[in-house]
DNA sequence: GTCCCTCTCCTACCTTGGTAGGAGGCGGCG
DNA sequence: CGCCGCCTCCTACCAAGGTAGGAGAGGGAC
């Protein structure tokens, strides 16, 4: 059986969530909270296993009652389920401890499929949340060979030296070309990024 | 019925793969390629709902062979399976353009229902994976003001603008000070971020 | 074949960046 | 008060970056 909270300010949500839960066989809610303070209090006596909270709340919200369960009790699994999955809201939940992060307009079944998945240890997502997310954290890679338009395979290469910080002599070293190919290459690279300077085209390679 | 491509370039993964999914009611396994190439010529005659990609091959490997087959028709669902689940493989992946991406240590039930999540539209991940990606796109939050340690007020003024790219003189005169001065600052930059060159220092503004 | 692009490298020159060392003014602190 | 840290600026020098122009080799297109 596994032992639920649910968090949210709108009593008409929480009694629905609750019904939704009760008929599952497997889980049981064993508390309720209307906002964040309430929800700190009652998360260190219960321990439940799951802990569904939304994010907007009056007083104390959802981002900061996360942050201080999960301070208090790493192995809590708290799950974010909220209306708005905005970056605003995702990132600063899942910095908080939030282990999973669900939308309200889902389908009912997926929040209880959710719910068993946050108490196995798992994490569950809404596919579009998920999207955002891998998008974000391929933005990100820090090896990014993002093509660029009318730039030469041996331009490109050298960009991305450039934007690793390397120094004409060390990205020759490493192409096995000459300083003065290095340099030719990186005139043609400002002239066609229009960066005045190295620390511009290094920039740029980054992001465009 | 979903209507599956396998490539992978060995020979008895394959014949496991397809006895799994030719078990699953709903699954056919469509085509069969033993390296990228193949897989591409493959799938452009074949158009699979999905495509349950291995990354390490001879020749031509999955990530090459993700990106042309996605960038050919981007509507095709690339879905990646394979043993190693680092950053060189996982990011790459998803740079290319794949829908997913499980390991093969999961559970065979896990492949399958991946693949009915691929072809749904979704985005299948393994756990540890997902874990990965959560702690990417968390650890890449661009609002993060990292407040940098041993820093002069007036040397964090002249960081800032060597990230933005300005040259000395631009600094000097966006400051009202010498470029003397510009330079006597960032030199103390350079020896207390550790940055061998202003490029460094400027990639080192943005991200510590 | 010819043309064009890419990649490679060269010389020469000028500008900018970066190092070394010193110095004066200002404000806080013991 | 003297000391220290920060900010300002200086000279001088050397290293690196950047510009201009040319040139040969190789490959693909026409």
């Amino acid at each position: 059986m596994i032992r639920v909270m649910l968090v949210d300010d709108q009593q008409l949500i929480r009694a629905g969530l609750r019904m939704l839960c009760d008929a599952a066989e497997d889980i049981e809610v064993v508390g309720e909270a209307g906002d964040g303070r309430a929800a700190i209090e009652l998360a260190t006596g219960l321990l439940p296993d799951v802990i569904v909270m939304d994010l907007r709340m009056p007083g104390v919200d959802g981002i900061t009652a996360t942050s201080r369960i999960v301070a208090a009790r790493p192995s809590a699994r708290v799950l974010v389920l909220t209306t708005f999955g905005d970056d605003d809201h995702l990132y600063p939940a899942l910095q908080a401890g939030a282990c999973g992060f669900l939308l309200k307009d889902a389908p009912p079944d997926e929040l209880l499929t959710g719910i068993r998945q946050a108490a196995a240890g798992e994490s569950p997502f809404s596919q579009d949340v998920l999207r955002r997310l891998v998008r974000r954290a391929v933005d990100a890679r820090p090896e990014a060979p993002r093509p660029v338009e009318g730039l030469t395979a041996r331009e490109r290469e050298v960009l991305g030296l450039v934007g690793e910080g390397l120094s004409n002599a060390e990205i020759a070293e490493r192409m096995f070309i000459g300083v003065t190919t290095v340099k030719t290459h990186i005139t043609a690279l400002m002239t066609k990024t229009g960066s005045p300077n190295r620390v511009r085209l290094a920039l740029f390679a980054h992001r465009g």
